[in-house]
DNA sequence: CCTATATTTCGATTAAACTAGAAATTACGG
DNA sequence: CCGTAATTTCTAGTTTAATCGAAATATAGG
């Protein structure tokens, strides 16, 4: 992941209510759940969800598919992955305590 | 690590400069670095990245201790790595690929 | 077709972020 | 004290985000 698709994906889980969102789709397992599932876990409006879904599928957060008359939103555990990645080899350089796992084999294109 | 303080975090990182500044005083290593080292090395001018790091320092993103006239900004490490730690248990339960290690006994008050 | 359901788009408003020059502050050295 | 260096605060303009009701769009089922 490059620094701005970073900068882009942290800005928009840097957000109340988009990162609620997020937390309830991984909590609802890789099967997602449905924008009407969502606002009524969660108590948003459906014009204002809406909108931080549709943000939250253009950075790559979420993907979104149509199911008969519903939408389908499952979170996109590879980006977050990504990032987590990206955070964890551009900002912990030299601080043993977070090297964390050499997992992921993500690659780190460009800066 | 909660909810709303881990969503302020992310706003912070969520911006091409701030994140650029942290990755460059990272890589600057412990000693940090002076507002001024950090001016000229991202090129952004003084008024506007003194309030980028105050916003940074603000969230616990960073700590700034006066040496003379100058300013060290240093990062915290703990503090993002208690944002790791939020993403990793919040955002990857369920998902083994990113489980990642078991370490960072850091604890995850509230919601 | 028609109705009900699910979601988006529109439109307008309010709030917050970003930007950066100019002026003010703080601190060192002589 | 005074000049200079380092940084912040002030101020103001521009841009972007957040919000949500109402209207529009799709889709399924009878």
């Amino acid at each position: 992941m490059k620094h701005d698709e970073a900068a882009a994906t942290l800005a928009e889980l840097g957000n109340r209510h988009r990162l609620a969102v997020f937390r309830y789709l991984v909590k609802a397992g890789p099967g997602g759940a449905s924008v009407g599932e969502i606002q009524q876990a969660l108590g948003i409006p459906l014009s204002t969800l809406s909108h931080h879904l549709s943000r939250m599928a253009h950075v790559g957060l979420i993907d979104q598919t149509r199911h008969g008359r519903a939408i389908l939103c499952v979170p996109n555990y590879a980006h977050l992955a990504g990032l987590l990645a990206f955070l964890q080899q551009e900002c912990c350089v030299g601080h043993g305590d977070m090297a964390a796992s050499p997992a992921l084999p993500v690659e780190c294109d460009g800066d």
